[in-house]
DNA sequence: TCTGGGGTCCTAGGACCC
DNA sequence: TCTGGGGTCCTAGGACCC
């Protein structure tokens, strides 16, 4: 018999903080978002007096002042760090390991009638971790990865750090005090659309009849449901998938009204992008530019994107060429835009990775097969179509963004004009 | 005045093909 | 008033996660 852990990082950030400042030690302590924003993450004293996850700074400056908070700046490259080496740790005690994000991995545990329970196991990790790396965690194991999450939020109320769901009674129990927002992919709306069919806990979730669940909330429910039964239905995944897009985005310090400064940071996240796509030799298919304006303003708003398609053989220099032509396109003078932002789309294994992939003798290769595939086939003639469009609907850029600017289409001729 | 960044999955429906 | 059928591919948008 199996059984899944669920390992997570208590205040993660605020944590890692405390490692190389013990002075915020037993102080409330919060860590703020890129522009020193909003705050992401919170101490247990902070969380006590009431801080909310993702506030605005602003909005909370007289209880910062009250109760003198501590607020740090976030160290991303910092936490990166201290994440590899909890995810180490925790591999000394399992084979099978999925890092799930940042802060959290699962990992299976094997047991049998000889071994130890499992709660003792999950002591065990939680000891290690704290040894090696310095990070507290929570633990919560269940039958299935939702209920190891559920079980690691149990975990963090408790004095022991773990929380085993495997007994049937316990999970009957905890289940029922457990609320729909508590669980792993369901938030407030759905929640609601749960509610009105009379769905008020884990519990009933749980006892819906499958059909019902799929017609509430598609395959998403179903699923659900079976892992809230202990039938495991998402799978451990031990290989991070390759990634599909990779972003590079921005809120700007203040507002930025022209088309010089708009310039900069798109040169600034194409680099970016490009190089995180290069390292683990990926190449994409097509290149996304988008701007906002503040959204939190009523008047005045104006946001727009495009995407264009590109080959693999395209350099850094090229991309950059691209994305300023396409925000030539989409800027217009006149709004303060407060975002603006790079995605590369249709990421592939680049042909020489590929080749490598093919070589791989490992379970890599299944895995990463149909993306290399993919890869092979990929055509290097440059077309200028957005992809999906054949070049005789002259539709090669497609404006969208959002119900403030109306979508149209310009034709080949003019992208021509515009890349050249 | 000040409001993060980076992802994934799922579905409906349009466009297209034969 | 009638106006096929079956299939694929693609995208936008919704929802969710950390």
């Amino acid at each position: 018999m199996q059984a899944v852990a669920l390992i997570d990082c208590n205040n993660f950030y605020v944590s890692c903080e405390r490692l190389f400042r013990p002075k915020l030690n037993g102080k409330p302590v919060v860590v703020l978002s890129n522009n020193d924003g909003c705050v992401v993450s919170r101490s247990q004293e902070a969380k006590d007096i009431g801080i909310g996850m993702g506030v605005p700074l602003f909005t909370i400056e007289d209880q910062v002042k009250k109760h003198d908070i501590q607020v740090c700046s976030s160290n991303y490259t910092l936490y990166g760090d201290m994440s590899s080496r909890v995810h180490d740790s925790i591999a000394e005690f399992s084979n099978e390991i999925e890092n799930y994000s940042i802060d959290e991995a699962f990992a299976i545990l094997e047991v049998n009638r000889y071994s130890k329970p499992l709660f003792d196991s999950g002591l065990e990790i939680r000891k290690a971790v704290k040894a090696w790396t310095g990070i507290p965690t929570s633990v919560g194991i269940g039958p299935t990865k939702t209920l190891a999450k559920i079980g690691s939020k149990l975990a963090k109320k408790s004095s022991d750090g773990v929380f085993d769901l495997t007994n049937e009674r316990v999970r009957e129990e905890v289940l029922a005090k457990t609320s729909l927002v508590d669980i792993w992919g369901i938030n407030v709306r759905t929640a609601a659309k749960l509610f009105k069919l009379g769905i008020q806990n884990a519990l009933q979730l749980r006892d819906l009849d499958v059909r019902s669940a799929r017609s509430a909330l598609t395959v998403v429910g179903s699923r659900l449901v079976e892992e809230l039964r202990g039938n495991p239905s998402i799978a451990l995944e031990m290989m991070a998938p390759l990634k599909k897009t990779i972003c590079c985005s921005r809120s700007f310090g203040g507002e930025v009204k022209t088309l010089t400064e708009m310039t900069e940071s798109i040169i600034n996240y194409v680099s970016t992008a490009a190089e995180k796509m290069r390292r683990p030799q990926l190449v994409a298919n097509a290149i996304q530019v988008f701007i906002e304006t503040n959204r939190f303003k009523e008047k005045g708003q104006y946001s727009n994107s495009a995407t264009i398609k590109i080959t693999p053989t395209d350099s850094t220099r090229e991309l950059i060429g691209y994305a300023t032509s396409i925000l030539r396109h989409i800027y217009r003078p006149g709004y303060a835009y407060r975002k603006s932002g790079v995605i590369l789309l249709g990421l592939q294994p680049s042909e020489s990775e590929t080749r490598r992939l093919f070589h791989e003798d490992t379970y890599l290769k299944d895995r990463k097969l149909m993306n290399a595939i993919d890869a092979l086939n990929m055509k290097h003639g440059r077309q200028t179509v957005r992809f999906g469009m054949p070049l005789k609907r002259e539709k090669a850029w497609t404006m969208n963004r959002n119900h403030l600017s109306p979508s149209y289409t310009t034709n080949i001729g003019e992208i021509l004009r515009i890349r050249s």
